[in-house]
DNA sequence: GTGATTGCAAAGCGTTTGCACCGTA
DNA sequence: TACGGTGCAAACGCTTTGCAATCAC
């Protein structure tokens, strides 16, 4: 449960950065330097906010682009926010979660009863009073699976398609 | 795993909104209909398109009501689609997951070691390939707990500081 | 009849793009 | 020096709002 400090983690983001062959500029910096510090979830504009206060002439657009590089590389993650998703689907009656085909788009429900132990246990380690949850499995469906599979096929027999491919 | 079929969710749905007083307007039935009987995930947008087919003088912005006034009755959900959530935290090393506090908006990391099990379920019950998880846990902090329980005895204590509220 | 609901048009907001300039490696 | 990175302004797309007309009850 214990999270990096600030230091650690602008030290490793920093060297990820160099590694990879990005540059650490100023605006760069100043951006990473929030987002290591930060407890808690940011927007972009409140990013910039702060991030602005080190240094003025960063743009709000550079903020997106370093978002955007850092998610990339891993070094941070976007947080669930019920109201931007913007996809819907059917409740079906009983508290039940999704399962989500990358391929055909298709949903399908499973329920979640053996999620109850570990939230459990997250509240009792953490003193969190866990009032609601988000769980989402996104993979292939067995149709899809067969579909790739057979496509895959056709690419060992045919290695030229590639390129007829747009 | 089985889904109900897109008239029995109508029924339902129907009978849900007249309970309340909603009244069933061509409109409104447009759009629940094209929801009961989709298998996947649908922007408004797509809705609009689709119900347009059977409604032409339908308007979008009905279509974000309706979707609205479903999502307050739980009668839909909206899907988790990582590209349209806004918010940023670091990374932590290892695959973890959040757990948000909906009062402070910090974030603590868990692991989620416990949901292998229920993947793995999922996975040989149904035939998908699952490929990645979402799980992200979203309640009280300790010390939110704490604040919000002396604030309550406030207000046993002085309940006219209700209306003082704005 | 009447109040909820609708649809249009316009405003609003967050995000992306084009492009000339700048600064890191 | 070269090219990755930046910031401005404008474009863009989704969502919300104001308001008069409409329709379900």
């Amino acid at each position: 449960m214990a999270a990096s400090s600030a230091e650690e983690r602008l030290a490793r983001w920093t060297t990820a950065l160099q590694q990879r062959g990005y540059r650490l500029t100023v605006a760069r910096r100043a951006v990473l330097e929030v987002l290591a510090s930060s407890d808690r979830a940011l927007e972009a504009t409140q990013i910039f906010d702060v991030a602005r206060k080190r240094y003025a002439r960063l743009g709000l657009v550079t903020v997106y682009r370093t978002l955007e590089t850092m998610l990339t590389l891993g070094l941070v993650q976007r947080v669930h926010c019920d109201a931007q998703c913007a996809t819907y689907v059917a409740t079906e009656p009983g508290h039940q979660h999704l399962l989500v085909c990358r391929r055909c788009g298709r949903v399908w429900y499973f329920s979640g009863d053996d999620l109850e132990d570990l939230m459990h246990t997250v509240a009792s380690e953490s003193g969190f009073a866990v009032e609601d949850h988000w769980l989402q499995l996104v993979g292939l469906c067995a149709e899809c699976r067969r579909a790739e599979e057979e496509s895959d096929e056709e690419r060992k027999r045919a290695p030229l398609s590639y390129s007829q491919q747009k």
